[in-house]
Formats: structure tokens, sequence, C-alpha cells
DNA sequence: CGAATTTGACCTGCGC
DNA sequence: GCGCAGGTCAAATTCG
């Protein structure tokens, strides 16, 4: 990484990967600009895959230091079966589950409705990005307004995971963000889908401007 | 007092 | 089919 500015180098251990990797330039355009699309104004490094969750290659070296912050380490874990979401043209009423139609004793309510329509929007899977940073503080100002929603303790992990929604109306992005147990310094965020909307359209002050490295 | 966070319950997917 | 683990909901609580 001669030049962190400029270039973003992608290491890649599977053919899996380089297929989700082509599908990404697909909905994203480049790299850069896929991270860009995500809030991220800092230029990265990316030096590792995350595939279904799992890391390909964990990311285990040196880091580029910045005020209280390093510079994130970031892999793509792109899983967006596009075939499943053009099936369901971007709305959920197309997508139904015989088994939960068939037994679930709040099937029928107004509040049920919403709720099935909430799973099958979980079905179809939002492009990730993950990154991993060093920081004293938990959520990164990445220039967007979250909100948390739940927080969860993570089997094998002595830190819990905290989930948190973009607030801006419509707009359906996700994060989570928890710590390594091995390093708690360690601070591990995973974005989940696409802003449609600016970081501008959030804040009215000029943080949004700064990058991951300005704590 | 409204917004944000906390937290226990609930739901779903997956492995056995 | 069952149990476990992760993810989400929503009422209660806290904060500004």
């Amino acid at each position: 990484m001669e030049n962190a500015s400029s270039n973003i180098s992608l290491t890649t251990n599977t053919s899996n990967f380089l297929k989700q990797s082509a599908t990404l330039q697909m909905e994203f355009g480049q790299p850069e600009e896929s991270l860009q699309a995500m809030g991220l104004m800092a230029q990265v490094h990316i030096t590792s895959a995350y595939q279904s969750g799992v890391p390909v290659s964990f990311c285990n070296s040196g880091y580029l230091t910045s005020g209280k912050h390093d510079l994130p380490k970031v892999w793509v874990n792109e899983e967006v079966d596009l075939s499943e979401v053009q099936v369901s043209n971007g709305t959920t009423d197309q997508i139904s589950s015989s088994k939960e139609s068939s037994s679930s004793w709040w099937k029928s309510t107004p509040a049920s409705l919403e709720r099935n329509k909430i799973k099958a929007r979980r079905k179809m899977r939002e492009p990730r990005f993950c990154f991993q940073t060093r920081s004293d503080v938990d959520v990164l100002d990445d220039g967007y307004k979250w909100r948390k929603y739940g927080q969860k303790v993570v089997k094998n992990c002595l830190h819990p995971r905290s989930y948190y929604r973009c607030t801006h109306n419509n707009c359906r992005v996700k994060k989570r963000v928890e710590r390594l147990s091995e390093d708690c310094r360690m601070v591990i965020t995973t974005y989940e889908g696409r802003h449609n909307h600016s970081p501008c359209d959030d804040t009215n002050s000029d943080e949004h401007n700064c990058t991951i490295s300005s704590f």
C-alpha cells in the first residue's frame, strides 16, 4: 500500500469472492465509489474478504495510526442475490413463506402483515461492508445519523454486539458494531445496505466532513 | 416532553 | 423436529 490516498488493493482468496466482487461492481461501480456510497470518507486499504461472515483472510498486519483511530481495514461481503431481488422486484408482497402463513397465531392482524413484509425483506440480503478499526469509541463518525435498535451478546465474544439503523427517512441501512474479544480496542463495524441520501441530509454541522480519523 | 437507548422477548435460519 | 445463536421488535427507561 504505497499510496493509501489513491490505491485500494483487493486481496481475494476464492473464486467465489471474485464472483461476488464482480457483482459488487455492477451495483456500486468502483470499490472507492462503493465505500463512499457507504459514507466512508476515509481512504482505506482492503486487505481481506469476508465470505458469509467468515473471514477468508483475517487482517492482522500493522495499522496506520491517525489520532485515536487507525485507518480501517476493510473487507467487502457482497451477499446480494440479484435473482432473488429481481423476483421480488423491490417489494416484499410477492415473497411469502408457506410455513409462516400456516400456523402463526398472529398472522391475521395488521401488525402481523407488516411482520410478514419485514420477514420477506430480511430474505433479501443487502450489500455489506465490514471494516476493522482500532478505536476508543464504538461508533465511528461516518457522517450519518444512527439509532441503536438492539444489543446482543454474541457467543465466544466478550463484548456485546450493537445494532444501529440509519435514522434518515426510508433509508434502511444498518450497521453492527462489536469489539474483538482478543483486543478490546479493535472495533469491527459492518455496514449493510446502501444509503439513499447524502450524509449532509443528516447533519447540519461540518462533522460529516471529518474522516474516521477525526476523533 | 420528545428522542434516544436499553433490554427482555420473540422470530428465523441453520446444524445436528 | 429440536435446540441454539443471531437478529429484530417494542415497551420501559433514561436523557437532553
